[in-house]
DNA sequence: CTGTTAGCGCTTTCAA
DNA sequence: TTGAAAGCGCTAACAG
């Protein structure tokens, strides 16, 4: 009786290996190893027999002695920059379908420490657990504050940042809204519906930055130069309502107010209630089109960004670079659209 | 010169190991395993010199060896029913901050295949991607919609469920919100409010059957029995349209309506919009108190079950668990509080 | 505390 | 295709 047999009776509860199933299939235990990480090498014939086998005895390939061997997981790790930002959910849900489809699984973890105010920490912890683990790829939604310390992580593997800028990270690829399309629908939207003096509010991170200058560009090709008004805030909804409650207290408050997102627009909104102000009053839009504008309390008028193609092509170009397909444009605009209800007036 | 010296030479970019800061520090591969596995057996002086020797190797353990030989890594796992819902957005950040506090790390999947729709899949794949990384132990939260299929995960390590029913789990712990104190609030407010003809949407979940359970039980103890009506609604804002629509096409419209939670409200309220009913003519109250909820222009009624507070303890009671202490009760529920907003119509 | 030995389950290489 | 052998980086057990 060998050791092999000694222990299978010893122990019957135990999880089957490549030997266990090799001894079942009558074939050598490399050959197992090569089902599963080159099934084409392998005659039909001798596949099946190994399949079976394994069916048998219940065998699933242990990963982490796989990626000990070869220094890589086969997972795809997944950073997501504001877990209470609906939009996030939603690019994730589409990129999480869009690997299902492909085969490939995802794991997630939050990559900035919860309930670390204003200055957002990276959840460096976290990050390192996950890059210990070798994702063979990553996907980070949203942007990151500080890439710097993603250390380890962004290296020696495929990137892709989903509804971010890959600020920082060279190699990494960025799939994204086109800033200057969604402001200039906005802007063409409020011009027609007569408004002139409209503030933009944002500005505070890297895509606020890019909305806020184009917001500029766009309010200057409609010779609106002289109007443009920056209002600083960030992403949140508190933000939104700070930066409004500043923006309403001026003597000439603006009849228009763009919000860089509709997590800011929301608290513009609850600083324009407090005030008994109405869309009529000051038209106010977000950004992100997320399910939140869609509400019946908040119809929110914003630029559809479409999260969902934004997910779905992010997940695509990790899966083409993980081919060794790196031959992608670095950053991929996809076109907007804009959606209007009540909160710009336009009687809708 | 050794085959270590050799390869250190001709490879200077490679991870450092073990034997390695053995090396640096002059002290044996095991006592440099000792001090990563149980620093508290190793004397201060020696721990110092590995940790410097470490720290200037840039030395980080390999969790994939680690848990190669241990057959376990030391990541909690997070398995997410419903990432469009935001209370277990809320819920996962408040366990995550435990986690950080205790050193742990949690890594998550979602549990449901996105946009199944209304049969909602379990995402075998990535749920066993998860398990095959053998997790410590596994935070769920929310209930799933099929227990049984998550095989391995459930087994051999301490699960606790945060918001949710642990049923078909009998070794899982459950941290959830107290329903009948819930719906008892709910009713002594809608009553005192002057309501009798008081529906219920929901029961159509493992909690949603709680909360019709807890309804009822409420309506009858306040002798309204007769009113009692549960029209059957899932958790999500269409459900609750549906349900909504089909409720207040009946002969005798119920002049408050319970949903099951704030997202199938929110469904509700849309329905009552849509057909220009105001909290005067239908009141209406939520459960979870997530942050839609306290949206201007939704300003929903609901019952706060502490969702910080839930996936806190659910959070700690897991690293417990972790610790061999499994001596906790099999259910911890947390005492709700109402909070009153306008959507009920009492005026504030 | 040290040092050695064995082993976790898989990949990889190579000669047969 | 096979079988053997070495190795991934760590843990675990044990004699010193």
């Amino acid at each position: 009786m060998s050791e092999q047999q000694r222990d299978a009776v010893a122990n019957p509860a135990k999880r089957p290996t490549i030997r266990d199933v090799a001894a079942v299939a009558g074939v050598s235990k490399s050959l197992v190893s090569l089902v599963y990480s080159d099934p084409e090498k392998v005659s039909e014939a001798r596949k099946g027999r190994v399949l079976a086998a394994a069916e048998e005895l219940g065998f699933r390939p242990n990963l982490l002695a796989r990626s000990l061997a070869t220094n890589m997981s086969d997972f795809i790790g997944i950073l997501v920059a504001d877990p209470v930002n609906p939009v996030f959910a939603e690019i994730i849900d589409a990129a999480s379908l869009e690997f299902d489809r492909a085969g490939r699984r995802g794991l997630m973890t939050t990559a900035v420490l919860p309930q670390s105010g204003t200055v957002r920490l990276l959840n460096e912890g976290t990050i390192a657990t996950l890059s210990d683990l070798r994702p063979r790829s990553v996907l980070i939604a949203g942007s990151l504050p500080d890439v710097t310390s993603l250390g380890s992580l962004a290296e020696d593997r495929p990137v892709v940042v989903a509804s971010g800028l890959a600020e920082g990270l060279p190699s990494a690829g960025s799939v994204r809204t086109d800033d200057r399309k969604g402001l200039a629908l906005l802007i063409e939207h409020l011009t027609s519906l007569g408004h002139s003096d409209i503030a933009h509010l944002g500005g505070m991170t890297a895509v606020g930055r890019s909305r806020a200058d184009a917001y500029e560009e766009a309010m200057t090709r409609h010779g609106l130069a002289r109007h443009v008004h920056v209002q600083d805030s960030d992403f949140t909804e508190l933000g939104g309502y700070v930066a409004a409650t500043s923006l309403l207290s001026r003597e000439n408050r603006p009849t228009a107010i763009i919000a860089a997102n509709d997590l800011a627009a929301l608290g513009v909104q609850r600083a324009l209630d407090e005030r008994g102000l109405t869309p009529e009053d000051v038209a106010l839009t977000g950004y992100d089109n997320s399910f939140l504008a869609s509400i019946a309390g908040v119809s929110l008028t914003s630029v559809d960004p479409h999260n969902g193609v934004i997910g779905r092509e992010a997940a695509r170009w990790l899966i083409e670079a993980e081919a060794g397909n790196d031959s992608l444009p670095h950053e991929l605009l996809i076109e907007p659209r804009l959606v209007v209800r009540r909160s710009s007036g336009s009687g809708i």
